[in-house]
DNA sequence: TACTTTAGTGCAATCGTTTGTATCGCTGTC
DNA sequence: GACAGCGATACAAACGATTGCACTAAAGTA
């Protein structure tokens, strides 16, 4: 059916290794010969078969990207920006989700570690000793988790948390609530230290709380009950779902409370009021994460964490604090 | 480096096609030196490599997945289903964006078809006539677009409208305006086909508009003008623009204007008010384009139309009409 | 002129599976 | 007792590429 490597070869008259390396190792093969070949490789409409070349050469010019839930809207960006890189780095990408669970997190793993040269692991819930084990398998760059030993990529949440406590006490605001997320979370973690060493405000922590929308308007009545002004939301679903709950006990938003969420995803920016967040370099993180794996795939893998901005993105959600 | 079929083949003492009928074809082998094979297999850790497979099988076990844009939240509960139902058949799925390019997508076709054994076309923004061609290389199922002579999955947007623009009459609603979406759009085909046809009621075409925020922030203008007091738009994030729009030029939803959206996305439900909306069976469709493209894989194609159901959902952008 | 280098190409092994065919030892039949 | 039939297994040829090695002819060197 398909037009083969044999068939070019056959239409050229000459020998298969040199159509093999008409493509791959041009200085090899005389330029005359080499234009004619590939001419009419482009004629027959010849595309090298991706699986017989990963036999012979071990690589299969495929990456994995694994991820808690496609359908939450801090990961499209990400995957959208890391296929486009890999396509440009002639990659595919395969996608899975693991619904959050671990158990399916390792399997997939396991049954896509034969067919991809490495593997993108986002926010991966698997223990640190799992990670370890599997890594003898496969190459991995780990995204928003700090993973030891392994290329990790970072988004400064940190400073993000620095970044949107300043612009709160700058709006008069004195006390200050912290949302919390899931108790193993790295980015909450990161959160609660940094807000910690802020001075000139009060901080009380308020969780853990899980990191939807439920989570937040459930988190309202201990924000009320708090007494503070200012709010720091472990996500922008959270911050959404606090809006909500605040509403609900009369409590206006911006009027009465601030509320700053965490990730600039797309509904934070469409609801009602538009949410001050602070944004996740996403895209990039993806972008760096694919550029990380292929390099790691080659050469020996540079265990270093890159950490990324993050920024304040001030909309309607925060006002000035009144006495 | 990794454990081949040869090893447990000689681990166990059989030949290697011993072994691969141990895997592939049961009966052939004396159930005594199958499990003793499988177990010694699996003690090794023996995975088959799918490469390898798909170079004597043909059969790659891949499919491709390409939609328009990852980002745009339609896609990612399709995505999700269409993966988790692949892994059940022991598929794994390329994704790939093409950026709403159409010269991308056929790229990415061409590049895809030799690794895969068929791909999933989401509203494909390709000619009929580039599809006809390339149906000639690979198995496709088109989901959310007609294509003739091939397997489609569709959603009926149809009955969709005709239900929203109903709840809107019952409203009291007499004189609806139809925010249309781009002007190749299916979808926006069949709801004006359907609006059309209802009785007891004006409609008013305004469009084409681009199928995002801005366009129904733009649409606004026009839906005043139109004396429309009831709004069904292209999709949700039109909607919410729409509200948006309106809201500046002092209308109030669903006080003044009723708006519906149509897809049911998650911005939808966090946005404020609240959407009514035509809810899309994204991970239905998902999952049967999935079965659809395995069937037809090893299969003729039936290159039947599958419609699936559509229903409203009532929230809080609707309300009555007042004289 | 004889020898070495080098550019360009062909040859053949190899990657890990699958699968059609051959082989082998039994059992049962006539 | 020869042989057909059969279950179980081994053999070996693919699949489509890559790649180390061998070969040839021309160019460079002494």
């Amino acid at each position: 059916m398909a037009v083969t490597i044999r068939d070019v070869a056959e239409a050229s008259g000459v020998h298969v290794s040199t159509v093999s390396r008409a493509f791959s190792a041009p200085h090899l093969v005389n330029p005359e010969t080499r234009t004619r070949v590939l001419a009419i490789a482009e004629d027959l409409g010849y595309r090298p078969n991706r699986a017989a070349r990963a036999l012979t050469t071990g690589r299969t010019h495929n990456i994995g990207l694994i991820v808690a839930d496609i359908a939450n809207p801090f990961f499209p960006p990400l995957i959208k920006a890391a296929q486009a890189q890999a396509r440009l780095r002639d990659y595919h990408v395969f996608v899975a989700d693991t619904d959050e669970d671990p158990q399916v997190e390792e399997d997939l793993i396991q049954t896509l570690t034969k067919q991809v040269d490495g593997v993108l692991l986002c926010s991966p819930r698997l223990t640190n000793r799992t990670i370890e084990r599997l890594r003898e398998e496969v190459p991995f760059v780990v995204v928003n988790r700090r993973a030891k030993g392994l290329p990790t990529v970072l988004m400064d949440v940190g400073r993000g948390a620095r970044l949107a406590v300043e612009h709160l006490t700058a709006l008069g605001h004195r006390r200050i609530a912290l949302v919390t997320g899931p108790s193993g979370s790295w980015t909450s973690k990161e959160m609660q230290e940094a807000a910690a060493t802020m001075s000139d405000v009060d901080v009380v922590f308020l969780g853990p709380n899980p990191p939807t929308e439920l989570g937040g308007l459930a988190a309202a009545t201990d924000v009320v009950a708090s007494g503070a002004t200012g709010v720091l939301a472990y996500n922008d679903l959270v911050a959404i779902g606090l809006i909500e709950g605040l509403a609900e006990r009369g409590k206006n938003v911006p009027g009465d409370v601030s509320v700053i969420g965490v990730d600039d995803i797309v509904p934070g920016r469409l609801s009602r009021p538009k949410l001050t967040t602070i944004a996740m370099p996403t895209a990039a993180a993806g972008r760096i994460a694919v550029d990380l794996l292929l390099q790691s795939v080659d050469s020996a893998a540079t265990a270093a964490a890159t950490m990324l901005e993050t920024a304040l993105i001030v909309r309607e959600s925060t006002g000035k604090a009144h006495r």
